[in-house]
DNA sequence: GTTGTTCCGATGCATCCGCATCGTATCAAC
DNA sequence: GTTGATACGATGCGGATGCATCGGAACAAC
């Protein structure tokens, strides 16, 4: 009977412009207001889409979860191939420049997710489904040191420490001396 | 001729004061108001001790980096040895659980900086320094892999992906795999 | 076309923010 | 004791924010 309205695009729609702004400004400063105003909307719109701003925030760390999740997916790791490993580090470091913009989303929402625990729930499931990919071609104490050092790496480029190619050439130095140990390891057992 | 007071140690104090509420809180938390009630004086004092909040954040990243400096230099890396640079790697991570605390106040000012040029200025001139404490015993490609490694354990640490015991025995690894290999390339060479 | 329901833009409100201002307290110099 | 400079507590202000409210627009059902 009402007019009808996809509840969900909407949503994410408005967490695109969460992101958006995040990425600008970091999590904290995003506000009701500009989310409307980057969207398109009122904020009449954005309140009917989220009780409170803490749900709209919570979804949008949400939606880029899955969004990153669904790209590691389809470069799902093979065991006993070393180069889709590569292929999904270098994804997980967000280290290209074109991702440089989700990297600075993830890195708005893990700094609040540290004083946020709704946020570092959300966040804890989607290092645990990351984890779990890795972790079929890499034991788990060498997957969560992967996935610490592209955190760190990430984090380095988004301060300006380190260029991105730099980053990424500790990462595949890394991943190589894996590829060794794990072969000089098959051979001598 | 005017009342005496010792301006530096006035505005070092209110700096633990903005370190202790950005633990708490994240940095982008941290009011004037809020400060001024921690430290137990009025927001004037406050206001006469920084010229404006930014000057108040800046003034108390360069005062945390300099504490964490001086206890590096107090544990200064020696050259081919192994231990130190472990107890230096455990100083960076932070991952006591004492220096939690201050962990949290490292990332609420990391994550800040990332959208703050001049915060991420600041951060760079610690991170400099700190690599060069470091690079005194590796080479400056190792180093900036440990550094990040740690800083991404101390993030996961913090957002409650990895306790602090775990991040320990990664970091661990990791350091024996650098003397390992440092100790296969003199012999074989 | 009327009705019923959903959607949403506009507006109001209480709160909190950073910053400016001002009057008073404090103390050294003379 | 007077003077002069500094420190600082109190207060005010403009602006922004999250949230609540409300009236009308849009649309399906009949």
């Amino acid at each position: 009977m009402p007019r009808k309205v996809d509840h969900e695009s909407r949503r994410r729609a408005l967490a695109e412009a969460v992101c958006a702004l995040a990425a600008e400004r970091g999590a904290e400063a995003v506000t009701l207001r500009d989310v409307a105003a980057r969207a398109g909307v009122s904020m009449g719109a954005v309140q009917r889409a989220f009780a409170t701003r803490d749900d709209m925030l919570v979804f949008a760390l949400e939606h880029v979860g899955e969004r990153v999740m669904t790209r590691v997916r389809a470069k799902r790791v093979r065991p006993g191939h070393g180069s889709p490993l590569a292929t999904l580090a270098n994804e997980l470091a967000l280290l290209n420049k074109a991702r440089r913009a989700e990297a600075a989303v993830w890195l708005a929402f893990v700094a609040q997710a540290a004083f946020t625990p709704r946020l570092s729930k959300v966040l804890r499931g989607s290092y645990r489904e990351l984890l779990g990919a890795i972790a079929t071609a890499l034991d788990a104490e060498e997957a969560l040191a992967l996935l610490a050092l592209a955190d760190g790496l990430t984090l380095h480029v988004l301060v300006g420490q380190l260029t991105p190619a730099r980053a990424k050439k500790i990462l595949d130095a890394h991943l190589s001396r894996l590829a060794d140990e794990r072969e000089q390891s098959s051979t001598t057992v």
